[in-house]
Formats: structure tokens, C-alpha cells, sequence
RNA sequence: GGUGCGUUAGUUCAGUCUGGUUAGAAUACAUGCCUGUCACGCAUGGGGUCACGGGUUCGAGCCCCGUACGCACCGCCA
């Protein structure tokens, strides 16, 4: 037995015990005569204390430290007595402890007499009696502490060391928390978690696929999934009501903070339900997993929002609602007095109104100006208008424009004095609110209206059916080819298919999306059609999704989902800004594991037995 | 494919704008002292291809160009 108790559990009630614990070696702290050893587990910290003079001198029980006022003179007149145990080898032993030795400690459980109260055991501390070292360690690479001295980089080539750490440590035991409560308010609710296959076919729609050659089908290759979307609609034929699995999807695409080449869904299907099923149960999971892991009562139903309307409004499919500071369209309200070229030739005027924020210096400003002409935002400018304390506006464009006009505007964002308003314009409508809702982001932000600890969730509904791809040059579905359109849409599939919205939606907590699903087509006629728009001719069509058109000549229930991001949702408990910190062994930006440095070139004896031959790539090493 | 920022001690960073003696700090590490520390303290010490390549210059960590790598973002992500 290497331990009797772990290193986080030992309470007052345990003094006088003899324990034995086991773990690694936080910090060694030297006062001369004796010294402190912090010892590591997974489940705390616990002080070991190592004394020059001869443990059996000590009491067993009660009293603590203040019998060592009596027998530290002794200590230097004492020497070690080199008894059975080696006492006097013991404390020596002690010192030489490295950090992260992984050593083995028997001792007795004592009370001390300065406690330490950023500790749950430090009412206590173990006299030792015995020392083990399990296992010496090299000097790890950066300190293995709340407050790590060590960069991301380097953090992830030594992830292992970097679990070690409890604040990443509480990331990965979060996650495994919600895996839980997934499993059981969704297995209470009669789901069945069915594995699917993660050698799959490869379809060209969507993001690009991770192949893998199959060595015994010379020059074909599977795809792994991107999600295991037509095989739980083919559950549903199967009738298997209700499926959910916690699961690994790929995607081939660029990596962001919140994006991995390989990420986590939670994965559902239910059969015979409309979108307001679907909506209620995942709504009802939403709650529960703020109840159980945050300990947070959302109240009432979520609130819902068109597509329309969080494009109108907010200038994102994804809008963060913890606050208002919604756009207002003011073009009608400029076009009454032309004569400001920039707001004359606009299709699309909106502001945001910051309430308060009226006292923003004309150098804050200046710093908004450049934010929104940033590249990646792309404005061409920015208009102001604070409104003053006696209620006067005072604008960048009061040559332009009377005093009707102004408080026109003022009257139409709702401004109160000590308000400031900020307008961007454009030919495009949809660039110019994507650009207006970077400023509203900033500008909550700015204003500390993101609160990490508070969260608002709603459905974004009715998305459009259809997109159109330039770079395809034909309309691509929106959230994929097998959504169902909105019944009473379906007519304007022949004549309007753009106009086309469908009965998809997502959930949406503080601006990011964490889950998302649609009603599937269960008709093969309406599939059919779907897959015409999308341009697909009959034999490719076929060709990609025969099985699933096949498979719903046999009887396919009326079915819909939805998927859940894992990653994002114990991202967004745990305050992360990236899904790496709760990922045990995530990839950098360019995709690569640097702990484990994949990907890797094959053998030539590999690559023969796959049939694969590599043309040169530039920049090879 | 693109934009921005970064790369200096084991590590985290300063130094770069304004080129000029021996490149600093903190922390980590090592050694010594210390019997109540818990971010222990004190003293001493070792530790540098200033990412790489080229250029400008009498002289480059610093200025210019390129490359690699990292991070954030745009495109992309049905």
C-alpha cells in the first residue's frame, strides 16, 4: 500500500494518527534545524515536517509546536541518534528532496501551532518518520504553481507537468463534472448514448475533411467525421428515439482560440419532435448544467430572437446579451438634410448608444476611430454625438447638420444627457453592422459590461436556408443540406429559394455560440430537391448521400437535434479564453501537437504499404 | 491566403523609439547560514549563438529586408 490517505484530506480529527501519503514534492522550505516539506497529489497539499532531533522525542498527540520551545536546545547539544530507523539520515534525506520528487511519507498527524489558513489541511501538518524517495525529478521547466512562470508554448510541450497545476487540473475536472451531468439528465430523459464510427466517407460540402488512407482499398480513403450528423439520422430510422454521444468531430479548417482541428460535441437526435421539443429539453439541459456546475438558477424560458433581428439589432447570428446597447438605423433621420456627402451616399446608417460615456476624451475616441478602421474590422470612419448635460448635442458633424436634426437624433436613439452615441455607415448593410457590432463588443467591454460571472442565454432562430458562396458561385446551405425549411417557406424553394429561412437554431450564451441544430428533412422528395438547389446533380447526390436517401424510402420518423460544443461550454464555466485550457492535450495555432511533434513525416515503408506517393512540398525541412 | 503583435538567462520579462564600455531584473537552480516556515529570510555563485539568414554602418540585441516559430484576428469553419 503506497498511501493511507491523500494529500488533501487530513483534518484536525486525524491528529495523533500515524498516516503514510504520497505524492510529489511542491516546495522544500530549509529553517536550519528543520525543515518544511509541501507534498502534492491531485487532491491537495499537505506540510511535512522534518526535525533534526530524533522523532520519537516528540509527542504523539495534542500539544504541537509548543513542546519544541523546550526541546530545541537540545538540538544542537543532541546528536542524531543513528537508531533503527536512521533519524539522523532521515532529516538528510529530507534535504536533498528536489521539486516534483515523488516521494512516499509516514509520520504522525500533528496540530500546529501557526496554522495556515489558505489551506483545507493546514490545520495539521505530519511529523515524519519515515521518507521514501519513489522517484527523483528532474528540475521541471517552469514551476509547477498556481501562478505558472511559464508561456503557452512551453506549457504545452510539457503539458504533463502542466496538468499538474490546479488551475488546469480544475479545467479538466470540470469537464469531466459535465460529461457527468450530460450523461444523466439526458439518460433521465430516456437518450441512448450509441457510438458511432469515426472512419467515415469523406462529403465535400461543408469544412475540409481529415483523410485516412485505408491500406487494404489501395488509393481510396476514409474521412473522419465532422460531425456524426447523417449517422444519427440513420439511428433515428433505425428507431432509436432519442441518441446522444459525447464525441470527437474534425475539422480541417484554420484554428482559433476557441477552434481545434479536433474538438467535442455532445451530440443529440430525437425522433418524432418539432423544434419546440427540441428547443424545451435542450433548454432544460442548459439549466441543469448551470444548476449542477455553477450553481446558477436560470430563470424563466430563454428568450428568442429571428436571425433577422440579431442581424438588425446586434449585427451577429451570435449576439452577447448580457447587455442592450442595441443598433438603431438612422438613415431616414439624415436623409432629411443632405448635404454630408459620407451619410448622402450610405445605403446603411446605425449607432449604439453609450450610455454614460459622454465623457469620453476626444483622444478616446481618436483610439474607437482607429479600432474600427483596424483591417480586420474595415471601417471607413467614425461619427460621434455626445449629448451634454443641458441636453445640447455636440457631434462631428454639427457643421453639417441643424439643430432639428441633431435632436432628431437624439430623440430616435433614446439619449439621455451624459450619453454619448457613436455611428458608422456604408454601402453594405450586412459589413457595416458586422463592423458596428465590433464597436458595440469594444465598447461593452469598455465599459464592463462582459462579466465573466454573468451569463445570458437565448435561441437564435430562423436562420436562412441557404447562403450564397462567391467563390462557389451558387448557394450553399446554411447550416447543412439536410435542415428542414420552415413549412411555410417551402413554396419559395422554387421561386425565391434565398428568401428561404429554416427551422434551424442555435443556443447563445454571452456572445458565443454553444450548441446548435435544425428539424432534419425526413422526405427523400424534399431531400432530393435540397440537394438540386445546392447544385448537386442526381448522381453525385447519390453518390454522397445514397445511403441516407435509401435508408428514408424505409420509413424515416419526423426527427431534428441538436449539438452541444463541449469544449465551449466548459470554456465558458470556467471564465477560459481558450478551449485549449480545458483540452488535457490540445494543438497549437498551426495545428500541431508540440508535445508529442505531430504531425510527422512517414516512412517510405509506410507510405509504400498505403500506396501514397508525396510530391515535394515547399519549405520542407 | 492575409493583417497585427511577439521571439533577449532554465523561465517570465526590461533594454529596441534615440545604434556606442562588461546585456539587466525577477524568479528558478546551486552552495552556505538559519527550529515554525508556508510567495520563508539572509549571503554567495553559476547561467546568454539577444530565433535564424542577409543588408546598412567605423560599430547592430537595437535600424532595414527575408525566413522560421508562437499568439490574436480576417478569410475559412455545411
Amino acid at each position: 500500500m503506497y498511501r493511507t490517505h491523500t494529500c488533501g484530506e487530513l483534518r484536525l480529527a486525524n491528529v495523533g494518527e500515524t498516516v503514510t501519503l504520497a505524492g510529489w514534492v511542491q516546495r522544500t522550505r530549509k529553517m536550519g534545524g528543520m525543515t518544511f516539506v509541501d507534498v502534492r497529489d491531485r487532491y491537495g497539499i499537505t506540510q511535512i515536517v522534518f526535525e533534526e532531533q530524533t522523532p520519537s522525542q516528540l509527542p504523539l498527540k495534542g500539544e504541537g509546536g509548543h513542546l519544541q520551545e523546550q526541546t530545541s536546545s537540545q538540538t544542537h547539544s543532541t546528536l542524531p541518534l543513528e537508531g533503527e530507523r536512521g533519524e539522523g539520515l532521515l532529516f538528510d534525506q529530507a534535504n536533498k528532496l528536489g521539486r516534483e520528487y515523488v516521494v512516499q511519507v509516514t509520520g504522525n498527524v500533528n496540530e500546529r501551532s501557526n496554522k495556515n489558513k489558505n489551506l483545507p489541511t493546514g490545520d495539521i501538518e505530519i511529523i515524519a518518520t519515515e521518507l521514501k524517495v519513489l522517484n527523483a525529478a528532474q528540475t521541471p521547466p517552469f514551476t509547477i504553481e498556481d501562478q505558472s512562470d511559464g508561456g503557452d508554448d512551453l506549457r504545452m510541450k510539457y503539458r504533463y507537468l502542466d496538468l499538474r497545476r490546479t488551475p488546469v487540473r480544475k479545467n479538466i475536472e470540470l469537464r469531466h463534472k459535465m460529461t457527468m451531468e450530460v450523461r444523466r439528465y439526458l439518460d433521465s430523459l430516456g437518450f441512448l448514448e450509441i457510438e458511432t464510427p469515426m472512419l467515415i466517407g469523406s462529403t465535400p460540402e461543408g469544412a475540409r475533411d481529415f483523410v485516412v488512407p485505408s491500406r487494404m482499398n489501395p488509393g481510396q480513403f476514409y474521412a473522419l467525421p465532422q460531425s456524426p450528423q447523417t449517422l444519427k439520422q440513420l439511428l433515428m430510422v433505425s428507431g432509436m428515439d432519442r441518441y446522444f454521444q459525447i464525441v470527437k468531430c474534425f475539422r480541417d479548417e484554420d484554428l482559433r482560440a476557441d477552434r481545434q482541428p479536433e474538438f467535442t460535441q455532445i451530440d443529440c437526435e430525437m425522433s418524432f419532435v418539432t423544434q419546440e421539443d427540441i428547443l424545451q429539453t435542450f433548454e432544460g439541459m442548459a439549466k441543469h448544467l448551470f444548476r449542477e456546475l455553477r450553481g446558477i438558477e436560470l430563470e424563466g424560458a430563454f428568450p428568442r430572437m429571428t436571425w433577422a433581428d440579431a442581424m438588425k439589432y446586434y449585427g451577429s447570428d451570435k449576439p452577447d446579451t448580457r447587455f442592450e446597447m442595441k443598433f438603431v438605423e438612422l438613415k431616414d433621420v439624415f436623409a432629411q438634410a443632405p448635404g454630408f456627402a459620407v451619410f448622402d451616399d450610405a445605403q446603411y446608417i446605425g449607432g449604439i448608444c453609450a450610455k454614460g460615456q459622454a465623457v469620453y476624451t476626444r483622444k478616446q475616441i481618436d483610439q474607437l476611430t482607429d479600432f474600427v478602421k483596424r483591417p480586420q474590422i474595415g471601417a471607413k470612419g467614425l461619427i460621434y454625438a455626445r449629448i451634454q448635460e443641458d441636453g445640447t448635442v455636440k457631434s462631428s458633424v454639427d457643421k453639417f447638420y441643424g439643430e432639428d436634426i441633431l435632436n432628431a437624433l437624439k430623440e430616435r436613439m433614446n439619449a439621455q444627457p451624459g450619453d454619448l452615441i457613436l455611428i458608422l455607415c456604408g454601402d453594405d448593410a450586412m459589413k457595416t453592422r458586422k463592423q458596428l457590432c465590433e464597436l458595440r463588443l469594444e465598447m461593452g467591454a469598455r465599459m464592463g459590461l462582459r462579466d465573466k460571472n454573468k451569463f445570458s442565454l437565448l435561441w437564435v432562430i430562423d436562420f436562412p436556408m441557404f447562403e450564397w458562396s462567391e467563390e462557389e458561385g451558387r448557394l450553399m446551405a446554411t447550416h447543412h443540406p439536410f435542415t428542414h425549411p420552415k413549412d411555410e417557406d417551402i413554396p419559395l424553394l422554387d421561386t425565391d429559394p434565398a428568401a428561404v429561412r429554416a427551422d434551424a437554431y442555435d443556443m447563445v450564451c454571452n456572445g458565443v455560440e454553444v450548441g446548435g441544430g435544425s428539424i432534419r428533412i425526413h422526405d427523400p422528395e424534399l431531400q432530393d430537391k435540397m440537394f438540386r438547389i445546392l447544385g448537386f446533380t442526381e448522381e453525385r447526390a447519390q453518390e454522397q448521400f445514397g445511403f441516407l436517401m435509401n435508408a428514408f424510402k424505409y420509413g424515416a420518423p419526423p426527427h431534428g437535434g441538436l449539438a452541444y460544443g463541449l469544449d465551449r461550454w466548459v470554456s465558458l464555466f470556467a471564465g477560459l479564453d481558450s478551449i485549449r485550457d480545458c483540452i488535457a492535450f490540445p494543438k497549437n495555432n498551426s495545428g500541431r501537437d508540440v508535445m508529442l511533434d505531430a504531425p510527422a513525416c512517414l516512412e517510405q515503408k509506410q507510405l509504400d504499404e498505403l500506396y501514397l506517393s508525396l510530391v515535394p512540398v515547399k519549405n520542407e525541412k
